[in-house]
DNA sequence: ACCTAGAGTTTGAACGATCAAACTTTTGCC
DNA sequence: GGCAAAAGTTTGATCGTTCAAACTCTAGGT
């Protein structure tokens, strides 16, 4: 077997030196266009392909993006971090970046990771998923000025801070969406069935169906907080929460969820007790909520993806910014807040309709939002 | 920012050469123990990390293993490619290895970032998901002499060829074991909704419950052709179909499917039509079904990514076995086949009992095998 | 004709590791 | 003690690329 062509080899067919190919690759306008040609062909008749990791070791630089794959990601909204890197992927891809995973036990380990990452100069830059208050990963980027993005706000922190790059989905925004679909068809006595109150991300969601409600429902504001429910996160115990709910009250009219496992839930509450118009939203859009006819609010996690890159790279870069030397300098937002559409089903029309016929439905109501 | 310490440096204050403190890495047995040991705290010390683009530079290989991610994997069964990832992310990490993903437009396509990786030296072999009868993909990586492994049987091909390494679930034991499963609670007349044969996925799952049926429901051959329902992959259209069914063969007792996806719809079906005490098993055990309460067939895909190591690097190894000198020569097998296991859910009981307390309960039938 | 600036190209060194071969020290045996 | 083999260690070259500086050539001004 050959070996493979290296610069040298499409050199010596050029009749030109090392450089002028490297030129040709890297710079290409500095090269006298009758050169740059016949490089061209010669790197196309020798099928040359430059070997990466000697790229790396002088460049300094991996062209790869580092992500943890989180093991916990079970359960109905785990897809949401799959999508998110199907996302990723593809788009890097288009600006010549590839995406490297790597597990880790904690965030202990993960900080370990980060550091056997970096030094081996595998990646150039690291995007964080699951971010918590104080999290000591975000102290330790920084702190070695290794680039990152998370997706996720620092809640409670310094949202505007330029040193932490951050790209999230606007919850608030998306309930606020749901609730008014629901209210735009003349209910007023809907629920909000949310994670108990202390997780950013659940007290966003909440809020928006508490403005939409206080904005549109014409309740006062003793009702709005009688409608307000608490669960956590799993289908069986949504679903007995539900079961109360619907004994206890019957005045409720529709619900607007946290997520669709919260939804899911519900809905076989709802099913079981028989009350066929009873119009529920979810959360994330998941693949349960396509395949049962569940409305949602589905994160457009292109656009998050598409805002990660550009936070990494700026708008059109092929390659990582160095720390600190990305938007904060040049006064553009050092975050992107993506707005989510609400994706409607058979679940939040009052009286049962046929569903669409196809999987993949669900187009309607799209808004070009960010 | 100080310069990370290099071999050179550790070399330097452990007073010995290079090459020693290579040594001491790769192959310490040859290293005399006290050296070793100078050596090993002047690696503490300085907090030195191989520089991973420089080994690979050298070494030719680069210990990523590289697969695709496929855009399309929406849908309900979406989410087994990525626990797949999650399985084999988590295993190779332990020996060394690290998971590279790359996307594609079409199967020409993928070969053309398999000749880029390969030749920027920057995966040692590929995963291949998704293969299909008469795969350009496999030909042409058999040919370039790239060590890979398909999660999938080469089916109506050489399944015992040496060159092509696989792994696969045994759908035809996942499917006998479900149809068993529910003959062996007084049922007879258990249906199998599948897909349009011609698949070998497909035909494998039916004659599992084909065997089953066979050996144990005591029914005549005609009856059994009766029982065999076809469906594309797509909750709506197999709710409506299985609507149909029950409308039109009253003495239909149970069903077993061929995807969580088609159970799913059929589940829809029989709750509508109030049939309470109809038994349904799945396949692929999705989210979904669990958190539907849907019993369904697991695909032990930690087994299944522990396969791919083990053929791609041996039982134990730290490296990929170049192509060819693998199990093949030595007689051992080129494929691992797992066997799934069966997951009882409220769904496949005759009469609807109380659902386990969590969401992720279903650990019960586990059996070791393979 | 001479000089300079700039464009275009080449050369030598370096990135950080490992391989292969040479070299030095220890061990075992008579 | 002497000698050969084995064990342990060092040296020089190399992997394929890009950086930095040197070099050559052309065009334009004086």
């Amino acid at each position: 077997m050959a070996q493979l062509p290296t610069v040298e080899d499409v050199a010596r067919v050029a009749n030109v030196s090392r450089q002028t190919v490297s030129n040709v690759l890297n710079s290409p306008e500095i090269v006298k266009p009758e050169t740059r040609g016949r490089v061209e062909s010669a790197i196309a008749e020798l099928g040359y392909r430059p070997h990466a990791s000697a790229q790396r070791l002088r460049t300094r630089h991996s062209s790869t993006i580092g992500i943890r794959l989180d093991p916990l990601s079970n359960g109905v909204s785990g897809s949401i971090l799959d999508r998110y890197l199907h996302a990723l992927t593809e788009q890097a891809a288009l600006r010549g970046m590839r995406m490297m995973l790597f597990t880790a036990r904690d965030t202990e380990d993960e900080i370990e990771q980060f550091r056997r990452l970096r030094d081996g100069a595998d990646v150039d830059a690291f995007v964080l998923t699951g971010t918590f208050y104080g999290d000591p990963r975000i102290d330790w980027l920084i702190s070695q000025r290794v680039p990152f993005v998370t997706f996720g706000r620092p809640w409670g922190e310094d949202m505007a801070s330029p040193d932490h790059l951050w790209v999230d989905v606007d919850g608030f925004s998306g309930v606020y969406d749901a609730t008014t679909h629901l209210l735009g068809r003349g209910l007023t006595r809907i629920g909000y069935l949310g994670w108990p109150a202390g997780s950013g991300t659940g007290d966003d969601r909440r809020s928006g169906w508490l403005t939409a409600m206080r904005e549109r429902s014409g309740l006062p504001a003793a009702d709005l907080e009688a409608l307000m429910f608490v669960n956590d996160e799993s289908v069986p115990t949504a679903r007995r929460a539900m079961e109360e709910l619907l004994k206890a009250d019957f005045t409720l009219q529709g619900l607007v969820c946290a997520s669709d496992s919260l939804a899911l839930g519900a809905m076989m509450a709802v099913n079981e007790a028989g009350r066929r118009s009873f119009p529920i939203i979810g959360f994330d859009n998941t693949p349960v909520a396509q395949a049962v006819g569940l409305s949602s609010v589905e994160q457009r996690l292109d656009q998050v993806a598409a805002g990660t890159l550009e936070l990494l790279m700026g708008a059109t870069g092929r390659r990582v910014i160095p720390h600190g030397e990305s938007a904060g300098g040049s006064g553009e937002p050092v975050h992107r807040l993506v707005t989510p559409k609400l994706v409607v089903r058979r679940s939040s029309h009052l009286a049962p309709v046929e569903e669409a016929g196809s999987t993949t439905a669900g187009n309607h109501n799209r808004k070009e939002n960010q």
